[in-house]
DNA sequence: TTATCACTTGAACAATTGTTCAAGTGTTCT
DNA sequence: AGAACACTTGAACAATTGTTCAAGTGATAA
């Protein structure tokens, strides 16, 4: 069907409703920003890393060690959260140690495991 | 490459910081849990609504207005953000009315926000 | 009872995601 | 310079996701 059609008759719509909701909207970009934060940390193996990192600055085969991973699937999954500027790395010879690039990061994950555990 | 091989020496691994670290892990299925509901968050679709219901309990057709989507497109999300209990509804007749479920959310995604914009 | 309305649901499909594998960097050591 | 190390990257692939379409509910109205 039709976008334009498949929507109940006007008689439902609650108009003023729907007015007050429509002038609080955010701009697309932000949230599309907002979701893109969260789809970085909607998998597993990246709340892991969130989570050790939380504690200590590690360099990827540590990581690998506590996931269980490869080193490669590190990488790529240090790549979704390095260009989300969710953690920062610095190399020292041939080790490159990452760590968290911003605290409220675990402010995040810590409200979202409140409401996860205490329930 | 086996995963027990893909690895760096036992030179590199930095054992005090990993068994350190190992022994905060969280178990896997708050890991999990978490990954969770960051993933049912991580949709501009699912974001929207979410913002939406934090201002106003609306109906199926409301949001369906609201984000120029598909009555069963916003029902099929609804059934998401449902099932993983960030929103309720109640019927009244035809209609059904949706809202959050708690106001945790909000919190999140105030502070997911407040990472998008302020930087 | 039948029709209509406001959704909900399942199947199908394209698009996206996460892993592996193989090859490629950049750094140190000899 | 060459070898080894600690990653990084691109391609390929299966698995998951989000939308549409069509059919199905449950409630009210005629």
């Amino acid at each position: 069907m039709n976008k334009e059609y498949d929507r109940c008759d006007v008689v439902c719509i609650n108009h003023d409703a729907v007015e007050r909701v429509r002038k609080e909207m955010l701009d697309e970009d932000v949230i599309r920003g907002i979701a893109d934060i969260f789809k970085a940390l909607g998998d597993p193996n990246r709340v892991k890393i969130i989570r050790c990192l939380a504690q200590e600055e590690l360099c990827v085969c540590d990581l690998a060690e506590l996931l269980g991973m490869s080193l490669s699937a590190v990488s790529h999954q240090l790549r979704a959260l390095r260009s989300r500027r969710l953690v920062k790395y610095r190399r020292q010879g041939k080790i490159v140690y990452y760590s968290l690039d911003d605290a409220h990061i675990v402010g995040l994950f810590n409200q979202c495991l409140d409401h996860v555990t205490h329930d």
